[in-house]
DNA sequence: CATGAATGAGGTTTCATTCAT
DNA sequence: TATGAATGAAACCTCATTCAT
């Protein structure tokens, strides 16, 4: 592997770990095996890092999305779809999912900059569930919900929390969004 | 308002713009009007200040569920009450609930520490509703959307995305939760 | 003395002997006999301690030059006197005004930032000689004669070249100016 | 044009405009069209680049001068043509004319080193017009009227200050200096 | 209690130079 | 000859902390 990507990697590794600021630029060349100088041939900056690690995963994640929407079609398909979209996505690249959310917290004015947020294509499938007025409550509660619901499962599921397996927490949580949000399951 | 006061008053606000390691003694010092030596007669270290503030309002936030805890019997009514006391702390100490969230994003294992932690009640509760079975789905999972969304809620309501009063923001969010975790509304 | 004006002192001196960028922090530290982070508590930057370097004696200089010209009326005197002020500067600060040349050379377009530039008088002074149509060249190259030669008397004695008293230096620079740019003197 | 040349054309250029220190060996690599590591297949170190151009120009103005000298015979001949190929090398090769001073200034007493100094053959002319008892001042002070009017009407028809065409800044400059040191002109 | 200057460790960045390919 | 990655020293700058006053 190129150095340039080895350097994301362990940026990404570290960054998640410990923090931004918290990480070194001596400490990522550590990581790599190198020295401090020769990072600046890769990147012009400690930041350039930072913005295009958030870029690359930030598009990552919105392509997946958006190429589950472009697939399926029934309504509760694709929601559901979406769900597992994002776990998975959070399960593979626990670092970038982790650094993503860091990154939102400390710069969330800055974050208007980038174009493809998968923040925004959540949105906009909750839009489309209140179009069909099959949403059981106002969309900003919905987008609330499954967002903060979707971040702390997979929070606890990497700190042990939540023991159940990738495939059990990704259907488990599917279903339960769909439940709060539309549809209700007789007990 | 002591010297004291007025420096964990302006670290609170800066550490929830700008994040912790963002803000320096310095900064810190000029908000409050003193110089940097000066904040040293009153706290050991910047690690001092930044626990303290945790613990202050981590505690303050507890006793508040406590009370409401010890005060309210009928489960409904109890669950909903928590829900309304962790959002009125954060509407009324936006500053407090924003920190102590980045505090734990950043600490993450440190948070040990504290013995008084609102979650761990949070989780009570939580196993409680288990315990009466009521509870729709694993603790676990209710307990991450139960604290995801209201953090989000907050969040979102800061952001001017959720434009509701807190009055009705609250109302909305305990029923919205309690429906998803335990009972099921018709349609 | 104060430290900030031993710093500036310092820099000045190291400026004008090895150039601006060939000087340190560090070398100006040492000379000051401080640490480098002690600078930065007097001085936001290097590029700080450049400028204010430059407008200081630049003001200095000029505000000498005004004064001999508002005090003397007869032509061939405020003239005379201006040469003398320039090369007493130049003799009784050396540094600031080989620092002064150096800062001129390599920053050119930047100067124009500054508002009271001493080059600005002595173009009023030649502007002044043509107008009373005694200047028995275009003024343009007249200007250019009389600070390249000021510029280079200074330069020849401080390199031993030139071996007159101030006095002799002052004097004599000036009737040879004044001889070859409005008078004649009979051979 | 070879490698070398354009290395050393290149660095000329880039010298002149940013000074010696502010030009890297990057930016010349980039000027040229090369990487950094190909430099030194020519060159030993940047500094022979900064020698071997100053020694290059100042051989070229200096054998220039030369040949003038030895050309003509009468005496304001002689020291009009100098003038005027001091200045058509100045109009000609601007970059190296500027480069030639910035490293006098920065390098002072390093120059000694190099052998054909075009100001010694300026100082040889003064000294021979001092022998012919028709120079009016000193010959030092000659010597610094003499390089000082010449640098700087050179700059100041860089800078756009001076207008005239390069023929005829090269007349009046000839004659004014001729006349200043020398003659007078009858008013 | 407070100030203001200073320290010193450590951070980011720059850049001439080297070297395997 | 040239490339491109890397080195290593040194530059500028930051900041928690200390200390004389």
């Amino acid at each position: 592997m190129g150095t340039r990507e080895q350097i994301l990697d362990e940026a990404l590794k570290l960054f998640s770990e410990k923090g931004i600021k918290e990480t070194t630029i001596r400490d990522i060349a550590k990581a790599v095996g190198i020295t401090e100088g020769a990072i600046y041939r890769h990147f012009e900056s400690k930041d350039q890092i930072v913005y295009e690690l958030f870029e690359r995963y930030s598009d990552e994640l919105y392509e997946s999305l958006k190429k589950v929407l472009e697939k399926h079609t029934g309504t509760e398909e694709r929601f559901k779809k979406m769900v597992g979209v994002f776990l998975d996505f959070a399960f593979k690249k626990p670092d970038a999912f982790r650094y993503m959310n860091i990154f939102h917290y400390l710069r969330g004015k800055e974050v208007k900059k980038f174009k493809k947020i998968p923040f925004a294509l959540l949105r906009e499938l909750v839009l489309e569930l209140h179009k069909g007025k099959i949403l059981k409550v106002e969309p900003e509660y919905a987008l609330a919900m499954l967002t903060g619901t979707l971040e702390r499962v997979f929070l606890y599921r990497s700190m042990g929390i939540l023991k159940d397996s990738k495939k059990e927490v990704k259907e488990k949580t599917a279903s339960l969004l769909w439940n709060a949000l539309v549809e209700c399951e007789r007990s």
